[in-house]
DNA sequence: TTGCTCCTCACGTCACGTGAGGTGGC
DNA sequence: TTGCTCCTCACGTCACGTGAGGTGGC
């Protein structure tokens, strides 16, 4: 009934490598020309991708829509970032997994800004983050089912590898997946014929 | 390191409603204009839509790609699907919720066309099923860590209402966050700052 | 000077969404 | 005739990808 169009993107986490040198303890530092020890602690825009797992397009693209701001520029115009930056993008990335659209993310960081009081500041992420729970629920469940119509084609196919024998032509699978008596075919098999 | 860019898009399942009189054991009929009773047993594209929980426009497009065909057309130009079409349909959407483009799900029809053997077919299709069960579980672990991450998210912002009176403004937060001795702020609640 | 990183346009892509203008079928 | 469903273009959208052509910084 209802169309939900939702993506899910996942993060890839990235974890920061262990060496870190910095008495900064958000930021982990790439060993490099990039190192931010040698742009005074801030990040060039190359470091906060490889720190976030994004692309240095990604970033251009969040700061376009005001979600982020380089802290300043050096003279040659390349974008410095501050160390809590890296979270921010995190913070985007998550949101973004959680299936909001950089324009409803752009909503929630203006509303955080128009609000007074910290009180309905914290009060309107609650009621989102509650609803995204049970929605993060809902999609669990539907993987878990995925997962298991997976494995139950896994063992389908490794059946039909066994009574398949002397080679017989495709156009076969429909009459031959009536004969494997255990269970009933899978979506994932019957659907794959024209 | 890697960037890995896969969309997962997650199915609304929609299964068939109870009330089924056709003898065909595949097809929930739908009561209503569009009955596949009255066009002789054959579905038109706004039934195949519901059934399969994709839109009309999704439906053309599969057709323009090759992945599904109208087993005839009515006089007046309807497409008119056979009753194993929701079938296919539900395969391509469960392979895009395995992060499957449109282009790769062509390739592997096209594929098994190309085989001879059955076995070659079915080989084909485990090959890829046994590798996206093991990115499903993956991203299995990172969804349910998202959820540990809302939870724990949800749990700190219910602590900031209790500990937030007063109307203190937003601004405050930075430094009110170090006082939920608890635990360790979550990226969630971190990065909603500017 | 070499090599890597960055800059700003600006068009391309993927899987559809969304009308526009018209016709079929009971 | 009314109302619902369908038809075929064809442009729009979202979150980037991917060059093009040029410059910064050690």
């Amino acid at each position: 009934m209802s169309n939900d169009k939702r993506h899910l993107k996942l993060l890839s986490e990235e974890p920061c490598s262990a060496v870190d040198t910095s008495e900064v303890d958000d930021v982990c530092e790439t060993s490099g020309a990039g190192d931010a020890q040698l742009t005074g602690g801030y990040l060039q825009v190359g470091d906060l991708a490889k720190l976030t797992g994004k692309t240095v397009r990604a970033i251009h693209l969040y700061e376009s829509l005001g979600l982020i701001e380089p802290a300043k520029r050096s003279k040659g115009g390349y974008r410095l970032f501050s160390s809590d930056t890296p979270s921010r993008v995190r913070w985007i990335s998550k949101l973004q997994s959680l299936g909001l659209s950089l324009s409803e993310i752009q909503g929630i960081a203006e509303r955080r800004k128009a609000f007074g009081s910290a009180r309905s500041a914290s009060s309107d992420l609650l009621t989102i983050y509650e609803a995204k729970l049970r929605e993060v629920r809902e999609r669990l469940a539907e993987y878990q089912s995925l997962e298991q119509e997976l494995v139950a084609s896994v063992d389908f196919l490794k059946a039909c590898q066994h009574v398949c024998v002397g080679e017989p032509h495709v156009s076969g699978c429909s009459q031959c997946e009536r004969r494997h008596e255990e269970s009933r075919v899978p979506d994932l098999v019957s659907g794959a014929q024209a």
